[in-house]
DNA sequence: TAGATTGTTAATCGATTAACAATC
DNA sequence: TAGATTGTTAATCGATTAACAATC
């Protein structure tokens, strides 16, 4: 089955769109009714869903409890996901501190710091020192890590724990990582957004 | 010039790039260099360059400093860029106290927030009441605001900011805004980044 | 000159969109 | 049945890649 990214983001979408649409007491819905909640056609709906063999009835749509069920267990979320947080700096810190992944089923065990001042194992998410880090994640079974910390160092500690087991980093530093075989990188470049929606301000400002 | 939202953001990684060649000392530079340094194709990188009527010399490739500042002119770069910070809460605090957007030239020039006792004039970023929104964004002639309000504020946030004369929002909050006409939102969605990884990553697991 | 690189055009690839037969 | 919606195929669109003439 192969899938591209921007597909599995539709799905995220559709999922989110879904519980809004059942919080409004919605028990099925149809492809165009999706489609317009999550801002796509209903054609790329019903062929995300045919990727994944997932059906409906023609002329009856699909009950948007099933759908979650699918969209869920494709997903994931039909279990708790443990993330750690590396690097517990001022992004770090606010998203061990965030509260709105729990309700999305993912669960920051741990952050790591190799500052020792900034360990403290009795706060809410426990902060280690970094060298524990492998034995954590083995034990806890842990793949996913966020990375928030400094460009210079982002490269090395993608390396050890990667060495460590991890198959997927959320990178927050602003710079290309080379991925080590066998682990996804993500990444979340606030610096680039910035710049992207400077330029199209402005190139909106000058045409108008 | 139609261009789209990757090119953009392949010209910021091209900038970014640059300077990291230029810091190694060097001079001039090939295409497939550049593209190298990038992650992109050689081709990739003259048509880009085309796009913006960038020219180099044949066999001599392109000099680094006069591309960074083309780069620059056309990023915005070569002028500082003042930003609003709305929602003072973990993520917006982090953001406020984080020192690498200065060294790109982006300068957050005061948080807002709607609860009277998040407001703090005398913190090196001022955070305001946002009631002071429309009169801060006029007379300081700020267009763009970065949005880590919760979900159910974010909507209501953005029409009273476009309102007051915000042209771009990079919004932080988990759902889909409606832009309002004349003002463009990206958005940066944590949970969808993270469920990605974790799908991606579960597929590697099942498929090895 | 020979070799290498640019700038651009044509070919390819992939994703999106349109269309429509099947069918409830 | 008539009308509406699914599921899928074909057509379109846009972006990426390959190719290569121009030229330094």
């Amino acid at each position: 089955m192969i899938t591209t990214k921007n597909c599995i983001i539709r799905l995220s979408r559709y999922k989110n769109a879904l519980y809004r649409l059942q919080a409004l007491g919605f028990v099925k819905f149809f492809s165009d009714n999706l489609a317009d909640a999550v801002g796509v056609t209903a054609a790329v709906v019903r062929k995300d869903f045919s990727v994944f063999g997932i059906s409906g009835n023609k002329k009856g749509g699909y009950q948007i409890e099933t759908l979650l069920e699918k969209l869920n267990s494709i997903l994931g979320k039909d279990r708790l996901q443990k993330v750690v947080v590396i690097g517990a700096g001022h992004i770090g810190s606010a998203l061990m501190r965030y509260r709105g992944f729990e309700k999305e089923g993912i669960k920051i065990a741990a952050g790591f710091d190799i500052d020792p001042s900034k360990v403290n194992r009795s706060s809410p998410v426990p902060i280690l020192p970094l060298e524990e880090i492998k034995g954590f994640i083995k034990s806890h079974g842990i793949k996913i890590a966020v990375l928030t910390v400094p460009d210079i160092a982002a490269q090395e500690v993608v390396d050890i724990i990667s060495a460590s087991g991890i198959k997927g980093v959320l990178n927050f530093a602003p710079l290309r990582l080379k991925s080590p075989e066998g682990c996804i990188i993500n990444n979340v470049n606030l610096e680039i957004e910035l710049e992207n929606l400077i330029y199209f301000v402005n190139v909106m400002e000058k045409t108008k």
